[in-house]
This record gives structure tokens, C-alpha cells and sequence, in this order.
RNA sequence: GCGGGCGUCGCCAAGUGGUUAAGGCAGCGGCUUGUGGCGCCGCUAUUCGGGGGUUCGAAUCCCCUCGCUCGCCCCA
């Protein structure tokens, strides 16, 4: 068949599909700058270095899914598999500590090397939300909200939420003692999967699905019971205010996500329409990241939202795109530079316009008009080219009438007039 | 990395061993070079993802391979 392909994994986006996109991306972006958070850029290569220290080695995304390769200077490269590690390398650089705290957003491409499925591809696209330098339980609540209402300003219905806590550091490394004694006593009931993470990320057992390892894990001391007084007042704070906001939330106490940063909140928010890869936003708090990276000690909570499942949940209504307000019928010597002229001109009144290049017979670039439901149409001949004059006619769908004007080139103040009558 | 399903035109498809591989949509051209949504007519796959085999004969049967897709794992 044909030559090349798209690589597996990835997607093109054609223009039909992209209308949803742009109308998707319109709102959050809307969004975002209303609860004035600003927007960050940073490369999608990084030095792989990057992404094992800020990930965790352990855990799967820096195991098995990175696009990793050698540039010609033998550099080793990694095509960014997640966004928050190249913001915190990006505030460092920078001079975080002289900074005050931030909230940033950022939206693209990410990469990551796994076997695609429905809501999963090798490239997909993140809108991610970092609030930096933020300690207090308030900015894990107002992440959450802003998770919760940007998807429900895109009209997604059904969705769910599921919140736990993970303690500060020391409480998970106290609990993290206890349940590895527990592990290597129980090691062979687990599964093989489970019992490899023993070391390499044991609290990624928790999250397990293997049914066997769930029922034995019932047994295993739990981490709650390993929080600090603070730890547990910062988390039932965050469950009551969530309530007095009355956004619904289920506690998940084996939610600890996959990357080896988080403390405290970890929250997820599914949608059971998409399948088996049914969240849409993952996020958590990750105070220990940015000094973890050689940065200050600065707290940070953040999201990620992924863009083509939630594309797949939004609704219809935003599948609709601009239509074509002014459709330029043309064909002729003198007449297509008028109709190009008359294009430029029209276009200056924000009007969406569409000038014919096929040189084809009228009949023909009416029938295109219509196919596009043009608002309305120009015709330019060499008849009206002569006469220094275009006809321009409005498109009724209800009755098959139409409005027609015959309009003097030059006279732009009736053309204003008709645009400002019939179009705005 | 491991399972299941599927590959016939740009898209949706019929065809399940016998001469030229239906049909619909879209596209292009015409009826009608200059005035609308309709209609009618015509054109568009030497070939069925690719390779090999069985057979007088294969899109149809067998083997291999590639791709897509869904699921496991994991995550957005």
C-alpha cells in the first residue's frame, strides 16, 4: 500500500477532528487565566537524567515507557513522558527561591512507550497545573475545585472522585518500615508483579489489582495508622471543606499513584464512559520534589488532565465549528483579482471568508457554497468586473428566497451596511 | 511484554473455492462555462494488508508476517 505510515501509537489530528480541540483548549484556557494562572512552556526534550530523578527510577514510566535515545553529542535524551519534573527543573534554573509562590499551566505533548489502546496512545496530550511554593491545605482544595470545575464547564457528567492522603515524608517512611517487614514475611503470597516491586517501589503494592494480593493486603498495616496528628488534621480539613463545597468524593486509601513524588493528597477523577483507562485527571501534592531536584525545599501540589480522553468525554455540542459567513464565487480575467481584493477586504471585519479558486463553472461554486452553508455569497463575473459592482446575496434556509444587492466596488459604506444588517 | 477480535476503493460495506470483485457515501466530470440546496448520467480496486503454500482455479482453505483494535499490566 502507501509508502508511510504514522508511527503506532501516534495520531494525526485532521482538521474535522481539530474543531473539538480548539473549542476544548478555548475553554481551559479561559479558565485557567480566570483563576489567573499563568502559563509555562517548557522543551518536550529533556536529559534523561531528569525524568529518573524526578519520576523515581522504580516506578513504571522510567522502567519501561520512556522514549529514550543518544543525540550526536552522545547526549542521553528523553522525550518527556509527564510535565511537572521539566516545570520544577525549570524554576530552579531560574531562581526559584527569589520567587514568590506561582501557579502555572501547561498544555502538549507527551510520550510514553506502552501498547496502545483505547485512551491511550505513545503521544497524547496533558493539560497540567502546578501551584508552587503553596503549603497550606487551602491550595489543595482550590486544585481540586479547579480540576472539578474545568471539567464540569465542559459539560461532563458522571464523574468521580477519589481523594487520599499519604502523609509527609516521615510518616511514609515510618509506614514504609512496617509494611516491608510485613512484605517480606508475606512476600510469597503475593503476586509476581507485587513481589518484584518489593523493592523498587513498594507502595505501589497498595494499588495493586491482582485480586489474591487485595485480600492478603487486608492484613497489612495500614498507613493512616501511620500519620502524624498534623498529617491527619490537614486531611480531615480537606474532606470537610471538600463537603461544605459539596463536591462528592470517595476516600481510596490504596490511591498512592504511580510516581514516587507524592505526599499527602493524591486525588484521581474517572469517568466509567472510557473504558479501562478510566481517569481523566491524576494529581497530588509533591513537597519533596523540587529539593529532591536540587532545588530549595518548596512545596508544590499539582494535576494533569489528559487531553484525548477528555475530548472523548465532551460533549457534541463542541464538535461545531465556524460557519463560512461569506462564500466569493468568481471566475474571469478581470474578476478573480477583484474577488481576491473584495476577500482581503471583508476579512478585515472579522467575517470568516471563503474565496473560490477552483476556476470552475458558477453552477458548480454555488453548489460549494451551499455544501458549506455559507451565511451568504459574492458573485463576481467579468460582467461586474466591467461595471465596477459585485452582487451579494444572502442565503435563507427557511425560505428558499433570498436577499439580493447589487453593490458598487468602490462604495464601501452600503457594503458596511448590508455586512452590519445581515451578518453581525 | 502477554492474551482476544479484525484487515475487500478515501469512508461504510457485499462476497465464504469457479468466467468481468455488488452496492452506498464522499470525490471528480457532464446534463447547465453565469446564478442555489434537488434530480439524472458517467468516471473512480487488473485486485482483496504483505509473503509463501494447497488447487486446473483463491478475496475465500493452510502457514508465516505486518498493521489496526480491544483487554491485561500501568497510567493521562
Amino acid at each position: 500500500m502507501n509508502n508511510f505510515k504514522n508511527l503506532r501509537g501516534t495520531v494525526d489530528l485532521l482538521p474535522e477532528q481539530l474543531v473539538k480541540w480548539q473549542n476544548v483548549e478555548k475553554i481551559l484556557v479561559e479558565q485557567l487565566s480566570r483563576a489567573s494562572i499563568k502559563e509555562i512552556r517548557t522543551p518536550i526534550l529533556e536529559m534523561t537524567e531528569l525524568f529518573i530523578r524526578g519520576i523515581g527510577e522504580g516506578t513504571d514510566v522510567v522502567a519501561k515507557e520512556m522514549y529514550t535515545f543518544l543525540d550526536r553529542g552522545e547526549r542521553s535524551c528523553t522525550l518527556r513522558p509527564e510535565g511537572t519534573a521539566s516545570v520544577a527543573r525549570a524554576l530552579i534554573q531560574s531562581g526559584i527561591s527569589s520567587k514568590p509562590p506561582q501557579k502555572l499551566w501547561y498544555m502538549g505533548p507527551m510520550f510514553r512507550y506502552e501498547r496502545p489502546q483505547a485512551g491511550r496512545q505513545r503521544q497524547f496530550h496533558q493539560l497540567g497545573v502546578e501551584f508552587i511554593g503553596y503549603q497550606s491545605v487551602r491550595s489543595d482544595i482550590e486544585i481540586i475545585t479547579l480540576a472539578w470545575d474545568i471539567l464540569a464547564k465542559l459539560g461532563i457528567k458522571e464523574l468521580n472522585l477519589e481523594i487520599n492522603t499519604l502523609g509527609d515524608i516521615d510518616d511514609r517512611s515510618n509506614f514504609q518500615k512496617s509494611f516491608l517487614n510485613w512484605l517480606e514475611i508475606n512476600k510469597n503470597f503475593l503476586d509476581l508483579d507485587s513481589q518484584k516491586r518489593i523493592n523498587k517501589n513498594p507502595l505501589r503494592i497498595l494499588d495493586s489489582k491482582n485480586v489474591q494480593t487485595r485480600e492478603i493486603l487486608k492484613e497489612a498495616p495500614k498507613l493512616l495508622d501511620f500519620l502524624s496528628e498534623k498529617s491527619l488534621e490537614r486531611y480531615s480539613t480537606l474532606k470537610k471543606q471538600l463537603a461544605m463545597l459539596k463536591i462528592p468524593f470517595v476516600q481510596n486509601y490504596n490511591l498512592v499513584r504511580g510516581l514516587d513524588y507524592y505526599t499527602h493528597t493524591a486525588f484521581e477523577i474517572t469517568s466509567g464512559s472510557l473504558g479501562s483507562q478510566a481517569t481523566v485527571c491524576g494529581g497530588g501534592r509533591y513537597d519533596g520534589l523540587i529539593e529532591q531536584m536540587g532545588g530549595p525545599k518548596i512545596p508544590a501540589i499539582g494535576f494533569a488532565i489528559g487531553l484525548e480522553r477528555l475530548i472523548l468525554l465532551a460533549g457534541q455540542e463542541l464538535e461545531i465549528s465556524r460557519k463560512t459567513d461569506i462564500y466569493i464565487i468568481n471566475q474571469g480575467l478581470q474578476a478573480e483579482p477583484l474577488a481576491l481584493e473584495l476577500s482581503r477586504k471583508l476579512r478585515r471585519y472579522d467575517l470568516l471568508v471563503e474565496l473560490d479558486l477552483t476556476g470552475a463553472s458558477f453552477s458548480k461554486q454555488f453548489k460549494k457554497a451551499n455544501k458549506l452553508k455559507s451565511k451568504s455569497i459574492i458573485i463576481v463575473g467579468d460582467d461586474e468586473a466591467n461595471k465596477k459592482e459585485f452582487v451579494i446575496k444572502l442565503f435563507d434556509k427557511v425560505n428558499s428566497e433570498s436577499k439580493e444587492e447589487t453593490i458598487s466596488i468602490k462604495n464601501e459604506s452600503i457594503l458596511e451596511k448590508w455586512i452590519q444588517n445581515n451578518l453581525l
